[in-house]
DNA sequence: TAATAACGAATAATAGTTATCTATTTATAT
DNA sequence: ATATAAATAGATAACTATTATTCGTTATTA
């Protein structure tokens, strides 16, 4: 699975670094879609002298030869997921976690979309918002 | 039309000024879902003095009374519409404007998702991307 | 019309993200 | 292995959208 990532680092031009492989790895390892401060954080430990702009320019990388995708939950920042399938995203408002929705079938929604407007299609989010389950059993704040 | 604005305002607690109204007109006016430079900017040459933290303070009470919802359709600022029923939008990649999608059922979607979550469901957004009829006759930036 | 609570404008502050600069590191060909 | 050229990482400054603060002004209510 690194090789996959260092295969098409270099195809695409791009040099293979160790911060990149351990930014990609923290993303693929994880299910919370974090954001640039929590892979900065995370990777302190271990790379103490990293900075957070390298953990922006890794993931525009990362986002341009398609590893990763860029989510925008209506937060105040971005968040990456390195599940680039499409699938939609539902968000807790009480605690913000934002959790994967999966086997729920998109294509006749997108298709009537594509059937009704005049736009050639290229892509698509889609963000649900709630209360988890964990949440619903505390007191609403 | 601005009866209803200055009674709810009114009604939740909120006095009713000259500048509430008119960025609330801009927006029931519009179908380009203006950011809040964007409504400053339009307002600039009926309200000159009006400063941009005033157009914030006022969609943030707009939203919060329900005349507003919010967008955030991957870009780097915030977008307002004053059409708060439940419609898809969509976002041209050319040359950025953002366009409401009616006329599709959403709800069989919404209701496979609340299905398959174990969250409370309470909103949703959902967000196309793509090329407009304009930018699709032009040359590909 | 007076009292009071909220407001608008100006400004400063904050936070997320991006740009710049330079020493260092990677990739490639010897 | 090693030298070289190109790209990168880290530090820092800059930028932009948004929010907080302050104070004179205005809308509401009686």
């Amino acid at each position: 699975m690194e090789n996959r990532v260092t295969a098409l680092l270099r195809e695409k031009g791009f040099k293979v670094t160790p911060q990149r492989l351990a930014i990609y790895k923290v993303l693929a390892n994880s299910k919370a879609h974090p954001s640039a401060e929590n892979i900065f954080q995370q990777l302190q430990p271990y790379y103490p002298t990293m900075s957070l702009a390298t953990v922006y320019k890794t993931v525009e990388i990362l986002k341009e030869i398609g590893l990763i995708q860029v989510l925008n939950a209506g937060e105040d920042s971005f968040r990456y997921d390195a599940d680039t399938s499409m699938h939609p995203h539902i968000r807790c408002l009480q605690c913000g976690r934002v959790d994967d929705l999966h086997d729920i079938d998109i294509n006749t929604f997108i298709g009537q979309v594509a059937e009704k407007t005049p736009y050639r299609l290229t892509g698509q989010q889609f963000y649900f918002y709630g209360c988890c389950p964990v949440c619903q059993g505390k007191p609403a704040n």
